[in-house]
DNA sequence: TTGCATGATTTCTT
DNA sequence: AAGAAATCATGCAA
């Protein structure tokens, strides 16, 4: 430190006399008072320089000999403080044209990607925000799955770790760098004029280096989360048919309100549920609603491009419902001669009663015309949209 | 390998 | 926001 102010008060206050002047570059005026005095100045200037000059050319025990000589020199402050001053307008006239760059536009776009993929930023969630941005981003099935989803977070926070580790390594390696180049610099700056500014600038040069080897850390461990991502989602869009009882029952529910075959969220979450139980295709594979609500619309449309198509499958499961709702019918009447009267059925399923006590074909036909639109209400409107 | 079935996603409409 | 329609992508039987 003592150093940087030795340069300072050099630089700002000691002029070519050796006394304190009004700081600035105070050359000794062309005709001085003492005549003799300005000239035992010159001798000692081109003594000095001629030492300089010729100082590379000896050995290194003689030179060092010789820098302690020059560093005692009487004129030694005042050189010193010329060749700052010198040193520092061209240094001005570099960095004007090297500084005040714009922050890097990539650069940023990886900070914020980095902190929305909860890999830079606050510890907290460990990329949760992350896993949840990624389960909207890919629809409302997303996120249910817990086994997928605990996967692609324990990734994400490996790849977090990763990424932090090595940016603590680097930004070590750079403190140290720089710690060693400022000493350096003031060790040299005892035989050499280097100003503070100049200090700065190198640190500032040496950051940037720094920065642009971080950079290149955040490309990768954006390109990371990228593939982990994908991989992510399509590990979701992977297909797996649902079992044929998850299938019966979305179809039971399906032709029994093919007048109305729009579930409330109440009948999808119950279907969902119901599905889940009989569905036995793995481990951790449930339906969810947004499934039963996929399978809805597919239904929907599939059925109505393709009536004829689906006639002997709309048989079947209205023959089934048929069955189901006599039996219904015999349990209650057996209830009601034993028991006081009670609900057969709870639950979605017997919802519409008028449709369970028509015969199979008679409904399906029925049911038929209102999807072709034979049937007042609700039916297709014109553009063939139901309802 | 191919074609159909089917769950999921995307885009558009209401 | 929910649903329709189109499309994608995979499963599966022939």
């Amino acid at each position: 430190m003592d150093e940087q102010a030795r340069i300072m008060q050099t630089l700002g206050g000691v002029n070519l006399s050796g006394h304190p002047g009004q700081g600035g570059m105070t050359l000794p005026p062309p005709h001085g008072h003492d005549g003799t005095d300005v000239d035992g100045r010159k001798q000692d200037i081109g003594d000095i320089l001629h030492q300089i000059m010729t100082i590379t050319d000896q050995s290194l025990d003689e030179a060092q000999a010789k820098k302690h000589g020059l560093n005692c020199h009487r004129m030694k402050p005042a050189l010193f403080s010329v060749l700052c001053e010198i040193k520092e307008k061209t240094g001005l006239s570099i960095r004007g044209a090297q500084e005040e760059e714009p922050p890097d536009p990539q650069l940023m776009r990886l900070d914020n990607m980095l902190l929305a993929e909860g890999v830079a930023g606050p510890e907290k969630g460990g990329g949760a925000a992350a896993a949840a941005a990624a389960a909207a981003a890919s629809g409302g099935a997303a996120g249910d799955n817990s086994i997928e989803h605990s996967d692609y977070r324990a990734k994400l926070t490996q790849i977090r770790q990763i990424y932090h580790t090595e940016l603590e390594k680097y930004e070590q390696a750079c403190n140290e760098f720089t710690t060693h180049v400022m000493n350096l610099l003031r060790e040299q700056s005892r035989t050499r004029p280097i100003s503070p500014k100049e200090i700065e600038r190198m640190v500032n040069i040496i950051h940037r280096k720094f920065s642009s080897i971080q950079m290149q850390l955040k490309q990768s461990t954006c390109e990371a989360v990228m593939i982990l991502r994908s991989r992510f989602l399509d590990a979701r869009r992977k297909r797996r048919n649902f079992s044929k009882q998850a299938t019966e029952i979305l179809n039971e529910y399906f032709y029994s309100h093919l007048s109305n075959p729009y579930p409330s969220e109440e009948a999808k979450e119950e279907l969902a549920k119901k599905c889940s139980i009989t569905v036995s295709q793995g481990v951790g594979t449930t339906i969810t609603v947004s499934q039963v609500s996929n399978w809805f619309g597919n239904k929907r449309i599939r059925y109505k491009k393709n009536i004829g198509k689906f006639q002997e499958e709309a048989n079947l499961y209205a023959a089934k419902t048929a069955v189901n709702a006599a039996h219904a019918v015999a349990a209650a009447v057996q209830n009601s001669q034993t028991n006081s009267p009670t609900t057969p059925n709870s639950g979605f399923q017997m919802k519409d009663e008028e449709f369970q006590l028509d015969s199979a074909e008679n409904k399906n036909t029925l049911l038929t015309n209102m999807f072709t639109g034979g049937y007042s209400a609700p039916c297709y409107q014109s553009d063939g949209r139901i309802q």
